[in-house]
DNA sequence: AGAAGGACCAGTGGTCCGTA
DNA sequence: AGAAGGACCAGTGGTCCGTA
């Protein structure tokens, strides 16, 4: 049951080239569709030290398309079967107990502060994957750095809610993928202050330079 | 907003005969489900003491049609919309939020423990109502008590729960009024004991006494 | 600049158990 | 017998912030 559940994980793009222990305890070869995303495809940097895993940067080109593995799976969390076959409550986000389940089981490059920051970066890669490809590709051209581009991706996404009614919780919860992770909360702060009209822009744009007048 | 979401909770069947300042702030008139289920019509008691309001007892007759209020309500719990309009995660379930609400808003009879110490009976009402009021009349005619009658709530739950394919989640969501509430442990641990063929038979009885030999 | 992640915190679900 | 409910506890979601 370990390695389902940490391939699930490393699926939804909790790695990104991991070293070979870590991959043989995930139990996967391909590449996470989180980390198509963000980091897209990675140029061979042979020098790079070991210890030290980039989950995320602007640093590649975006053409990956043959190297996402996106198995299918039944459930987005293996664990949930484990726990309605112990008769337990399942749970149908990544919760703490995910976390730790994954830390145990050996996947030490997974933790939830790290996870959490790119959630929505991830959010914009499976909703609308031209335009998460663009925005990266965008950046990188201007010289920005991953801080600068990781606030832009809650941009694209207010403006997806805005489309769909302003539910941003239904809209995770729609895409297999996505709904295992919980909304975060500046996202749902930014939905709300666009929704009631504030000249929110300067807090969603990305380079925090568009004041409000 | 206030007496919308206590109307919800009452509804929910929360009081049993409340006192009149309790009734004026819950905002309601009619007798909830809930009470319908586990008290039954009450006999006019005229000197009972005016502190002490039992949520149940089996003291009662099974007709009732006419003096349960069920008025539509768009959501099972107010406080979604009102969380939700603030940009807030809506709960889904009879939060410790909902209760610490009930109580600000004047409703003093609510309170988590006791509320769910009876969850399951209520659950019995809302899926199988005949089954329940046959239930209680045995009891009562039996002269069993309380306690024994509340015990006996659990088979025929689980028995629902087995035609049904064991998913105890589901049956709870997929009910307008029951969907608040979370599945009882105890009545999770019996049907997954049932499932795997345990002679669970003791445990589940009403009585205690059918022992598995 | 910014990745990695230990560690803390307020508030949760769950229910025990002393009271009346 | 058993109702009512204060109060506690382990583990949660959330994220800050000292480190490298």
């Amino acid at each position: 049951g370990d390695t389902n559940t940490l391939d699930a994980l490393s699926q939804e793009g909790f790695s990104e080239e991991p070293v070979q222990q870590d991959k043989e305890a995930a139990g996967s070869g391909g590449r996470g569709t989180w980390e198509a995303v963000t980091a897209g495809e990675r140029k061979k940097q042979p020098g790079r030290k070991k210890g030290h895993r980039k989950v995320v940067d602007l640093d590649g080109d975006d053409e990956h398309g043959g190297a996402i593995c996106e198995r299918q799976r039944e459930h987005p969390i293996h664990f949930q079967n484990i726990a309605k076959e112990r008769g337990e409550n399942a749970p149908t986000k990544v919760t703490n107990q995910v976390f730790r389940y994954a830390k145990k089981a050996g996947a030490s490059y997974i933790n939830k502060p790290k996870m959490r920051h790119y959630v929505h970066c991830y959010a914009l890669h499976c909703l609308d994957e031209d335009a998460s490809n663009a925005l990266r590709r965008a950046f990188k051209e201007r010289g920005e750095n991953v801080g600068a581009w990781r606030q832009a991706c809650y941009k694209p996404l207010v403006a997806i809610a805005s489309r769909q009614g302003w539910d941003i919780d239904s809209i995770f919860n729609a895409h297999p993928r996505l709904a295992i992770w919980y909304v975060p909360t500046k996202l749902r702060q930014l939905c709300y202050a666009e929704r009631n009209g504030a000249t929110a822009s300067s807090s969603v744009s990305g380079t925090g330079v568009h004041l409000p007048f």
